[in-house]
DNA sequence: AATGAATGAGATTTCATTCAT
DNA sequence: TATGAATGAAATCTCATTCAT
């Protein structure tokens, strides 16, 4: 009901598994989430879970992937609409608006963005950290246009800006404050126009 | 042996617990951290855990208790050594450095201070709770003064701006960067000096 | 495919549900083999099993008579071969050969000539246990009638010779050596020419 | 019960889980055997039977190589009572012996060692693959003296000779009928005193 | 101060089976 | 002639917990 609509029952019924995955994950942690409770709370047994996907892990890995290429499909239609020459500043707050537009409208699926829980295990889930990976790369690079521009300060790795900003993004997007007041916000504390 | 130093056995077993309990709730989650795996690696079979706390959730209780407590004692006695009339920036730079330290000093305690985690639960660990609820009006009153101060922008609640800085650190904080960059970086995004 | 052909494409399902449901029977046990796996196999979806057999156990059953009953056609057909006066010596050697062509020829449905498995449950599967019944019967006779002709020694009950020898045409044909070899061995080991 | 006796209560409920985790499998076969079964059996709850054993493999890997090396011990402690010199025959004999008592006395173990189910995995199991391959070794050397010896036909390879024998051995043997009597009819098959 | 041996509840998963389409 | 989508029961396994020793 998150992302997009389906059609044929199974569709319908592995989209709400996907929702409901996230918001218990979200919740519980990836270890608190039981697919008991997925399954009763999107209205079937546990064991037809094993209908629509493999395993936990399977429905997980899924849900994250589809979360992160959500998110990276915002962030780059909201840079598509910005044209690049136009200006680094424009590109920059283009991004911010994204990222919080994704921390509230994807709600659940959005602790995939951030999810300091993910960070541990080396091999799993190579799909949804390459995504990941490519998220914070575009970011990178909306960092460095704009220390090129002297939007932000110069002389400073564009990673280490890039995760603070993401840090204060991510926080205030989770506290549940609006994400048009979050923008202003910070755009007032590093000193340019929202 | 990460917070204080311990002399009998059992008291020794003890602080192992927590150290060791902090370390798994950190790498796995609430739900994730096990009894049978921490006892295993402390070196004790998990009935005898027993001894030392009454449930796992006594120890998780009693984990997250001392890491918010010494968390909170850091920034107290960063604020005591920076004389509150001396300057409003300079107490805000204390609170970040003090921040930054408890991170890098109490790493896995540390999940403690941010763990979005542990936001859903209204009724469990109010002690704990009441402690976190200290440790973010302190810092509500540093913003505050800064923001009377002119150091961070006026006109806006402090709230919001106390949870992008801690956002901001935390992130920074816990991708392994050291402390004294992390607020050079932060002390140019916000254009004072670190 | 290993047994007889058929024709229409659901006789033909039919024909490869039974081989396969032996092949996996004779590797994995009676309890191992999963119509899951039976109909992953074949091709089809587990539900569509019970288009052509009313349940698993029908399935076992149908397969487990289809293999006594090519194993009781060959031994027949090698017997009306032989002429019963022609002499109980060539009778005997002619069974053996037959019993050994099955186990080469019939391979996982010869599962089903020997199979302690199947010893235990005293009211399943009648008509195989009937069909069974007969195949030994057919051999007993044969033993007696070659300690008749002093071809096998006499003096002792002939199930007990009959026992012995299928159980080693039983060892010998399952470990894959050629049913000529295996007779001839077999031949030497209790005097007389194969 | 069947193999050795012990001690403490925590061996003592070790050594029925074995016992009766034998008995299930010959009677089910491996997959057939429920660890609620075995539990019921011994008279606790399925989850205790991880105290004592890491899993369902490891309590049928145990359960196997018990029975294994029991035999390997009935059948090495035979030959040494056999002197050497003294005469293949006697050694074949003893050796016959053997097997069948096993058979007779480990009941439920002895299906370790014929076991035609154990022959699909080529990479589990490894220690009870190395002992069974052990005692067939043993056996395919005491074949081969006999052959030297003219007790059994030469010039054929003594591993298709000992696969003949035991597995008239192990079919004779599981029908129930007395060791003694079966050497006697083996003997009389195969021409020389029992 | 800790272990040994268990329990009961719940987790994930598999499986035979059903039935509308 | 089959599939899609589910079910309910059982299986293996984990976990927090208990308690006698």
């Amino acid at each position: 009901m998150c992302i997009e609509e389906d059609t044929t029952k199974g569709e319908r019924t592995r989209r709400r598994l996907l929702d409901v995955a996230a918001s218990e994950v979200a919740r519980r942690g990836l270890a608190g989430a039981s697919l008991s409770a997925i399954a009763r709370e999107v209205g079937i047994k546990p064991g037809s879970i094993y209908f629509h996907f493999g395993s936990k892990e399977a429905l997980i890995e899924a849900m994250l992937e589809d979360g992160i290429r959500a998110s990276l499909h915002r962030l780059a239609a909201a840079l598509d609409d910005t044209p690049a020459p136009g200006g680094a500043e424009g590109r920059l707050r283009a991004a911010v608006r994204a990222h919080l537009g994704a921390l509230a409208d994807l709600r659940d699926y959005a602790v995939v963005v951030l999810a300091p829980q993910f960070a541990e295990d080396r091999e799993a889930l190579p799909t949804f950290r390459a995504l990941r990976h490519d998220y914070l790369e575009h970011w990178r690079r909306i960092v460095a246009d704009a220390q090129r521009a002297q939007v932000l300060p110069d002389g400073l790795d564009p990673r280490e800006i890039r995760d603070l900003l993401l840090g204060a993004l991510n926080a205030a997007g989770l506290s549940g404050r609006s994400p048009d007041r979050t923008a202003m916000v910070l755009a007032a504390l590093l000193g340019f126009r929202s």
